[in-house]
DNA sequence: TCGGGTTTTAACGCTTTTTTGACGCCTCAA
DNA sequence: TTGAGGCGTCAAAAAAGCGTTAAAACCCGA
């Protein structure tokens, strides 16, 4: 997951960056318009954040050329609250505008809410309630504390949680964690789930069976 | 082109009717989370403008009931401008989150942008009246509400919402869900048709016999 | 080669689902 | 009026799927 930051200012893309990396993105930055565009380009960033007040050329004129090629989500930052401005913006393909100053959280929360919306599942922090996976390492916390999980486990649960509270059915679960060949054995899975729900014992959350059909991570 | 406005405040809702109607739309109104969510089962609007302080619910479980089987494009208008209430909002699936009072012209703008990120990827549902199957999750929803169904009884409801409104022969159904070799043992139809009808109790659809030709589902 | 952790396989009793069989109703035609 | 065929309903029998446990096979670093 690749972030663009296109502002001049370097308080706001320091800010940026450090809440961007803590969710897991890779960060990229720009501080003109022209070099903004070359870096859409060359490194096709997943969200880029466009601030419209920059020294080489307006804001909306870069989102204008970008879309010429590019659908990327586009969150606009910007000093303006004029009318006129934001729909502009949004007239020029804009898929959000925060006003500075901004709240991190909010700001991180539309990110989301975009990157969601154009189908590319947020993966940066993959989270059910108490439950927090981190794709990087391969790692997870549950309430705060480490949970030990081998690669299958991990894997599986992985699966759930990015379907958190809807049914994964038991093709898609083989398919992901064991390969297209293992499709019909579906007694690993019987095991596996057994394996999490025993660490997951104590938490808010639970796997739940549907029969003939799959799993089902619920919290309670 | 139909939209939802779900509010308690009747000036609100005018005000939005007029804005609406004006680019276009159908508009449907509701002002309470209840009565939103079966106007939004029964009318599929392709958007929801949802006030969070609802009379009845708090609009943030409208939001969650919503999400539960729909992905329909949901904007939220609220007063309150706290930062938790709006990262709870987007948590729950929210696209968007304007402050009263808003600009007409803003709204607009911002319903264009999250219409534009929905219409990217159609997701695939099978639809019939209250009813709604999803045919990647193997998950039914009627009215809102989930509806517990067997492999088997899923695999011919679907069938029958396929054709919604016709008469599909007692061949037809059994090759898709029992398979080519059980085209004669029409015995399985009258059970599972009786299983289906009462699950499908109390809503307006019916499993109607079509007597030696088939069944077919109809809506009342 | 050994030892540990991990994955796979196997076996048991249990629950849910599917199939089967039985019975009574209704309709239509002889 | 009566009997045959299709239908709806119910419930028991059979099958399939699930949870659980433990042992066997596997893998990899020491």
């Amino acid at each position: 997951m690749t972030a663009l930051i296109i502002d001049d200012e370097i308080q706001i893309r320091r800010l940026l960056r450090m809440a961007l990396e803590a969710k897991g993105y890779t960060v990229r930055e720009a501080d003109k318009g022209q070099l903004g565009l070359q870096e859409a380009v060359f490194h096709k960033p997943d969200v880029i954040l466009l601030d419209l007040g920059l020294p080489d050329m307006d804001g909306v004129e870069v989102l204008k050329r970008l879309r010429e090629w590019s659908s990327v989500p586009v969150l606009i930052l910007s000093v303006r609250d004029q009318e006129s401005v934001k729909l502009a913006a949004f007239e020029a393909g804009a898929d959000d505008y925060v006003c500075k100053p901004f709240s991190t959280a909010e700001l991180m929360a539309r990110l989301s809410a975009i990157q969601r919306r154009h189908g590319a599942h947020d993966e940066t922090s993959l989270q059910a309630g108490p439950l927090v996976l981190d794709p990087v390492h391969h790692e997870a916390h549950l309430n705060g504390q480490p949970l030990k999980l081998t690669p299958t486990e991990y894997a599986l649960l992985a699966q759930l949680v990015r379907h958190a509270g809807k049914v994964v059915t038991l093709k898609q679960l083989l398919r992901a964690v064991w390969g297209p060949q293992a499709e019909e054995q579906s007694h690993y899975l019987r095991v596996y789930a057994n394996h999490l729900r025993k660490k997951l014992e104590g938490s808010s959350l639970e796997i739940k069976n549907e029969p003939g059909i799959g799993y089902r991570l619920e919290e309670g």
